[in-house]
DNA sequence: TAAGTGTGAGACAGCGTGTCTCATAGAACG
DNA sequence: CGTTCTATGAGACACGCTGTCTCACACTTA
């Protein structure tokens, strides 16, 4: 994506990011509205909306500011790093603001397909992700599994979202075992 | 839960629920506020303000008259009947109101303590459902399994959620069998 | 210096919230 | 039957948020 180079816009950009972040943690995704952000920032609410039509919008900018290496360039062994990563992951999510943010999310993109594009996009991401750890460990031997590479997040991931958004426990490391046994069957 | 006996109150009560169900099943849960289904129920907006001060409020109720039987009475064997309530769930949860409607009192439940209090019910009824059936399946020798119920229903429920409100993808039969596997060995 | 443009301020119409008052129609009861 | 009781509809009021528009102004860029 290309913005304006004009300085006055990126500094109106930065302060709106800036206000829509703290906004966020402080108050969660429902008080990041154009008219709260634009207060905060310093800035005239017509400049939000010129900037970021739909505060969806905005909000996925503010999370992509923390973009997750998540999954990122997998270790061997696989196992003890595909249970570090789930483990980040289940920590990162269990902030309600993080939490919240994540559920307003899903829940736009049911209605707004500009969002669901996005969504698609970053399940694809994890997935690939996800897939390309696990070929890894079949490749090294160190496991065996057929599953296909959508189900294994589902299996992988859903536990974790489910447990943290809609259970709000802690995951414990034995649940993560579990689910690392439920990929396949694992060697040494 | 006891209400006014007077016919009047039975009226609008009955009156306000079938509006409020029908907006949400064609535009929504962003669409059930006091306002719209004051008009659509043909009732003046005070009055669904006095049998629901919040609108998370009315949309519970909405969701209790469509109260789910789901992994209530557990059948032997209890693999295939385990297999088909995940799918009965999974089916329930793809339309795209049904999955608004739970993200959205996901999300309410992190910042309103009413709400909150009602999922946990919710989630514990379910899972104490599964892990009745778990055990049965258990005493009847039919598994082995020693993990905890919590777990269960993440492991079981997590990637059904997961797959139909974020993936947006259909549940296949595989993953189920995936999941099932997934709890512990199962004979015959 | 001059043209171009992002900005702040604010108007406007609309929808939604949450609380309040008040006359009235209907229910309950002696 | 008449009388109390109460849920209701209508609407006022103050407020928050949306989305669009206009306009003078200051800053950027050529």
């Amino acid at each position: 994506m290309s913005y304006s180079t004009d300085p006055r816009a990126a500094r109106s950009r930065e302060a709106i990011l800036v206000a829509a972040r703290r906004l966020l943690a402080s108050e969660g995704p429902g008080a990041v509205t154009h008219q709260r952000v634009s207060q905060e920032a310093g800035v005239g609410r017509a400049t939000v909306y010129r900037h970021w039509p739909r505060s969806e919008q905005l909000l996925l900018d503010v999370m992509d500011g923390a973009d997750l290496p998540l999954f990122k360039d997998p270790e061997t062994p696989v196992r003890p790093w595909l249970h570090r990563q789930l483990r980040q992951m289940a920590d990162d999510l269990m902030p309600p603001a993080v939490a919240g943010l994540s559920l307003t999310l899903m829940q736009s993109a049911l209605w707004d397909p500009e969002i669901a594009r996005r969504r698609d996009e970053s399940n694809k991401v994890i997935r690939e992700r996800i897939h390309a750890a696990i070929r890894s460990a079949v490749a090294a031997r160190e496991l065996e599994s057929d599953a296909d590479p959508a189900d294994l997040t589902a299996m992988l991931v859903g536990p974790i979202v489910y447990r943290t958004a809609m259970q709000r426990e802690a995951v414990s490391d034995g649940l993560i075992d579990r689910l690392l046994d439920g990929v396949g069957t694992w060697r040494r």
